[in-house]
DNA sequence: ATTTATACTGTATATATATTCAGTAAAATT
DNA sequence: AATTTTACTGAATATATATACAGTATAAAT
């Protein structure tokens, strides 16, 4: 996929909006309107630029003939699926996203942030196996019993929370592995989120 | 909203369909086409129709200016969810089905026909706890260590398939429950499907 | 019993629209 | 240094398209 220059990226820009709000593709001339282009030959040029580089296809001879290439067409919003990297905290930032999945809003009951790829069994008893996707929403606000995405000197984990006075408790869902205690006050600590849903692919 | 003719359905099918394939509504001349009408006079009676009874609405002089309305406009279809009755298969049937919830295509690697509400722990260790929806494809083609929806004599139940010989075992994945041995020549039993996915809202 | 809606054919036409041609100019690529 | 791409203006035009008008006929609603 070639990249595309500013203007042409506004044209395509145009064109979605157009749709979302219309339901059908723009004209030469709406394009025009919309971009303040005094030519209908601008909008055509664009548009020509933009099937070459396969953003869109043009049906020639039909009006608003304009379809948007698979890749281009927004799909249902998608959320990304980070790995639970051993060191850094989970961010956007692209090289930790795993992949994109579709996502549907009230598929959970609270909205979230991101997935979480789910690596060991720490949590096995809490019913989260390896490789699960479990859907964090970004907030510190957390309640004690809630599954959370603890980050501990760079290291992040999931385990549940329980906080009394000073001290804070991970608790893993695993006879196996340890509890965590820190320290509010002495220990550098943050939350990241905490998980409100979880997928399975198998 | 107000019933629409056999007809006017066909319209309305005609306008999605022409949309799903080209990415913009169809013309006058296009829905004569599709449908054999010899006059555009045909097509824009039909239109009107559907624009007085709010399937669509049309933009007046713009060429192709049509726009299905928010209810018309087909909206990520929905996956019942199925409560693991105790007596009885999970059937489809109305009185069967707890809710539905938004389903994306590739939300899990396979396809799949409902999601069944988890009862019980027989399948804690295997990560399915109480209240999860475990997503179940409809099929009788299943292997040994699949997760399997079994009935035997109307109770419907969630274990581990293995097959060998004229034995089938049913294996939960919980200390607690025992194993389930049946003999494919003097038992009725029978696979509703098996789990492709999972998901937990919490 | 009368009106309205449904379901078309057939013709006509104003205009909405794609698209070509002729330029200008700067930036990027080869 | 020459060519291509980008980024437009401006004018012209063939045709794609919506839409009105004149009919015909049947079914449904009031």
């Amino acid at each position: 996929m070639k990249e595309l220059t500013i203007q042409q990226k506004k044209v395509l820009q145009c064109i979605k909006f157009y749709i979302k709000k219309t339901g059908f593709p723009p004209t030469r001339a709406d394009i025009c309107r919309e971009l303040g282009f005094k030519s209908p030959n601008a909008a055509e040029s664009h548009l020509r630029a933009l099937e070459k580089k396969s953003y869109i296809t043009i049906e020639n001879g039909a009006s608003r003939g304009i379809n948007l290439t698979e890749n281009t067409a927004e799909k249902s919003q998608t959320i990304p699926v980070i790995g639970l990297v051993a060191a850094g905290s989970p961010t956007l930032a692209d090289e930790n996203i795993e992949k994109h999945i579709p996502y549907q809003e009230s598929l959970f009951l609270s909205d979230f942030d991101y997935f979480l790829r789910v690596k060991g069994l720490s949590m096995k008893d809490a019913g989260i196996m390896e490789d699960d996707l479990v859907a964090i929403k970004k907030t510190s606000e957390v309640r004690n019993g809630d599954i959370v995405v603890a980050r501990i000197d760079d290291e992040v984990t999931l385990k549940y929370f329980h906080s009394s006075g000073n001290q804070i408790k991970l608790i893993p869902a695993n006879d196996d592995f340890d509890e965590i205690y820190i320290n509010k006050e002495t220990e550098e600590f943050f939350i990241e989120g905490k998980s409100v849903g979880l997928i399975r692919e198998n």
